[in-house]
DNA sequence: AATGAATGAGAGTTCATTCAT
DNA sequence: CATGAATGAACTCTCATTCAT
């Protein structure tokens, strides 16, 4: 292994604590492997890096996760059942669209701005096998098209001003799927004041009431980004 | 090489065309891995499936480029040479600053959309070296800093409302990124739509007119993002 | 592997027969290693040559040394403690200075006449890294130093007639370090009598009262060694 | 090409000044290349190395040269003959072996700190194919039976103590050899005093007069220089 | 006479994974 | 349950050598 940041010491602890809690040594794993994925990515952190990292043997992984691939899947799996959950809670209350809107991107900063969420996003889950990328790009599709309903339902209620869901739902993503690249808690920007700005601006985007017609048609740029040979 | 997408096949003629013209060589080579680099990953492409690709002999690429990482740091010079462009023409313009907002967000998608600039989004820079990487990140620094400094300009000229200038240019170009991720030229949604309600729904947002307040305080999700084992 | 001298099969068996014994097993590598490195020359055995040799795989070498380099800077640190060790021997026995060197030839010629010694003196150690190389280097002038001091000290107690010690302790290493090339144990000549001899020629050179004048002064050959094109 | 000593930059000049002087060409690639094959080695010195250097393109060294063994031979050929012309220079001497091999001594030292002659001691003979090793060995081999007559002579003439002129000479070519690897023109020690020294003292031993008895008998050094497992 | 381009063969190294213990 | 050891397969990179021009 090459190189080991100091945030991750904590969880060599954590596993031999767990001596006696199976099912909380996956847990350890993977809290481990989701910092190092993270931190070098899943193709550069190897098995041994992950052992090494919680003082134990590399068959020892292999007791706890089948191969590689599991691990990776798993950390999919916790990172997308927090963006489900806070889905559920979003869709129970009984809020304008655009309420909802601006709760689900608090909500999701919350979530992207976690090691699981954060996986979600960032990992490649072109490393996974064909049954696993389908597995993972599935719950994938399913969050985007619940926030899309939303957003349909703001557009249905008024609150949203007509637009394609789809794009806006990509948009909104997009925007704080970004977060999970820059952000770092021990920055100068705090986090209630991203999140504040952040529902501000595109919340602002979206209302019924907020929009405004541009000085000029938009803008078509000149120079070829598709550069060919 | 495991797979090959019907996509990356032109190529093949363009480096067999090109016997006396060596600079277009190199050119071809950077096309044929930028799309494969995208397709499967740095990582998961070798120099082996590259030459294959072009139809020579892996020897004869390092005729060309001293090693892998080479192409990967032309790759991302050509990527953000564009964008640089862009960036100048913009800023050469007598605009208010939303206006100007708005050509940025025109002129990413563009490049966004294009082999090149997709790399520059898409590809892991942590598989460079360190100066490689060191490269590449100030180039994309710079880059950021020239747009908040569009937003600035804006706030000062009064067409954008005040706000965190690096907060919304991390938004705005995190929303644009992702469409790195997701377009297909070859898919349903129209290049022009996309960057029509892009560009209203970004700008809106900004407006210094266009600002409302939400029904209910920002949202704090309760669910736990941070899981701690 | 293109040949294999039969002399260096015996090791098969030993790096079986440590199963258990892993320290054993590094020392057995290194004993296969530095016979194919005398051989056939660091550069030109491979990994794969001394894991074949071992009737091992070639990452199993991996497993006992972190990579090529590790094993050649083993070799030379086991073959420099040899000649430590003598030379402890030496300096602590009360000798004249003279009978000092006589020991150090009689030493240094067993030494070098065994594997280790001979990989110190005949492995280039141009094929190390910076650092390995540092390290090498500094051992060998350390030997050097300590062998210098010894014929001061002969010089001093007026054994060995006066002279610049650093020449003469370049020609003494010099001439024995031959052996490493020519000395074949099945040869004609018994290591008792060169011993002999070379003790008897060498130290009657530096003898006090043995010097003579030559009949004539020292030829100067008058072809040219440094050919100018 | 890695490093490239400033020692080395002459010959580039030398090449072009030959255009006309077809022999002289082959010359300057045995310079340029004798030199570095001293620095790097020959293993480690690529034909592109030696091209870059002479500033010429690799085909345009095979033009010369056959192939890189053929420049390697061609080398040994240059610095053997040296050693020749010098024995046949002192074999037509009318003077007592004693004093003959004082002349060899300061014969073979000019020799040895010249490039060929450097090449003839410290360049790897193992490189060569069977023919070549065969050809160079053989060489190398004639020049020690002629040493070893002129020693035979001295023991003959009465002005060499009886002795294995074999293992004499093999002394003698050793002490002197060792200078190959140590000797810098730059250096501190002047040629002049080294030979004076190396006379001295190899005269001194053979001498026929100059023997004397050792106070003990030839020490036996009882650490173990064969290392077992 | 000389070149740009290309190649086959092989080097060192890494890694996910599996046994025997 | 846990471990030290081992492996097959892959990858990046190098090099002597040879064409077509």
């Amino acid at each position: 292994m090459s190189k080991q940041s100091a945030a991750l010491q904590p969880h060599r602890r954590l596993f031999a604590d767990r001596k006696r809690n199976p099912d909380g040594k996956r847990v350890a794993v993977l809290h481990t492997a989701v910092r190092m994925f993270l931190e070098r990515s899943y193709g550069r952190t190897s098995m041994d890096d992950v052992a090494t990292q919680l003082n134990i043997t590399k068959p020892a992984l292999y007791h706890y996760f089948r191969n590689k691939e599991e691990i990776l899947v798993e950390i999919y799996r916790l990172g997308t059942d927090l963006i489900d959950e806070m889905l559920d809670s979003i869709e129970a209350d009984e809020k304008p669209g655009l309420d909802k809107v601006a709760d689900f991107i608090a909500g999701y900063i919350q979530i992207v701005t976690g090691d699981f969420g954060r996986a979600v996003i960032r990992l490649d889950d072109g490393e996974l096998s064909k049954a696993g990328r389908k597995l993972v790009r599935g719950r994938k599709r399913e969050i985007d098209h619940r926030l899309r309903a939303i957003i349909e339902g703001g557009i249905g209620d008024g609150s949203i001003a007509s637009c394609d869901a789809k794009i806006a739902s990509f948009l909104l993503a997009g925007a704080i799927h970004g977060m999970a690249a820059w952000y770092e808690p021990a920055g100068p920007l705090k986090l209630s004041a991203i999140t504040n700005q952040y529902v501000r601006l595109l919340t602002g985007g979206l209302a019924a009431d907020g929009l405004r017609e541009l000085a000029e048609p938009p803008f078509a740029f000149k120079g070829n980004a598709h550069i060919h040979g």
